[in-house]
DNA sequence: GGTAGACCTGGACGC
DNA sequence: GCGTCCAGGTCTACC
């Protein structure tokens, strides 16, 4: 008989909402079912992989599910060690460790939020897995990124399982470089999976609330294939949401939907501006600011399909729609 | 400190 | 079907 979990969340979480808030909820191997509104991923555990369907029924004599607790269904029968791991690693990746109060102090500041609900940003079980995503989503397009990380998990990964930093170390540039097209970053992500591996990245490190921004930040850059972009995204991932990362994509926001005009520069800084009044949440503005936009155009984030809608963000697409 | 060019892939486009 | 161009952030060399 396959393990059933119950997970409680926080008073105000929707899956389907909270799950579906940032793109990586589109990547390998994580699956958004919008028929059924689940949540299916794979997780590396003591034993071995196991694919665990998460949902959040709603409770009866009740309209929202806000609140209402997670069924988790495991593929396998999980020991008690690995349904604690499974645990934690559904709480990070789902934001279950962010308070109904904490959201709320996000809404007292940006209110155009307050009614959706919107607050949460859904991430990777693990650090290591956040920071490889973030290197895959450089310097390419958003199809491509989507392309790496589903051939990471075949070719690297256990049964389709995003790969432990110990089996990233072990694979061979040429292999990442040919088998999972991630060009020139072949060798970037093999030493970064070197560091977490060795230990040399301490993930409790970065985790830690009490680690001073700035030496965060400082540590970031100094990894491979981290630059500030990068740095800021995994900032924003660890919790720390004061710093934005502007891209590209960031750009086009400021241009097509803020109306802003000037070079790169002047662009970055009237958004750095623009968004500033949002202090210590501030890339929680611009995030669902730019989700609202990409809703408005798809509908509902709950409702995209990966390898269709989820697939088509592209700024070429998105310039002239 | 600032800037130019290389890095690699995939999609768009023209022929 | 082929060739060319372009988008995308980081890194290094150079001024």
């Amino acid at each position: 008989m396959p393990t059933r979990l119950t997970i409680s969340t926080p008073a105000d979480y929707i899956l389907r909402r909270d799950a579906c808030s940032y793109g990586y909820f589109l990547l390998h191997p994580n699956v958004w079912n919008p028929q059924c509104q689940t949540f299916t991923r794979i997780l590396c555990l003591e034993s071995g992989p196991a694919t665990l369907v998460i949902s959040q029924p709603l409770p009866r004599g009740r309209g929202t599910p806000a609140g209402a607790p997670l069924r988790v269904v495991a593929s396998r029968v999980l020991s008690r060690v690995e349904q604690h791991e499974a645990r934690l690693l559904i709480t990070r990746m789902l934001r279950l460790d962010e308070t109904a109060e904490e959201i709320a102090d996000f809404h007292r500041v940006d209110p155009r939020f307050s009614a959706s609900g919107r607050g949460r940003l859904m991430r990777s079980p693990t650090l290591f897995e956040d920071v490889i995503k973030t290197v895959t989503s450089c310097n390419v397009t958003w199809p491509s990124t989507i392309t790496m990380n589903r051939r990471i998990c075949e070719v690297v990964g256990s049964d389709g399982a995003f790969p432990t930093a110990r089996q990233l170390a072990r694979a061979r540039p040429a292999t990442l470089r040919a088998r999972c097209r991630v060009g020139y970053r072949d060798a970037r992500i093999i030493e970064l999976a070197r560091l977490f591996a060795s230990g040399s990245v301490d993930s409790h490190w970065f985790e830690d609330p009490a680690t001073p921004d700035d030496a965060l930040l400082a540590a970031l850059l100094d990894l491979p294939g981290i630059g500030p972009y990068a740095a800021a995204n995994i900032m924003q991932l660890l919790g720390r949401y004061h710093r934005l990362p502007l891209d590209s994509e960031a750009l086009r926001h400021a241009r097509n939907v803020l109306n802003y005009s000037g070079t790169d520069a002047q662009v970055m800084k009237m958004l750095e501006t623009h968004y500033a009044p949002s202090g210590r949440h501030a890339f929680r503005s611009y995030w669902f600011e730019l989700w609202n936009f990409y809703e408005g155009l798809r509908g509902p984030a709950y409702t995209w399909d990966q390898a269709t809608t989820g697939a088509s963000f592209t700024a070429s697409k998105l310039k002239h729609e």
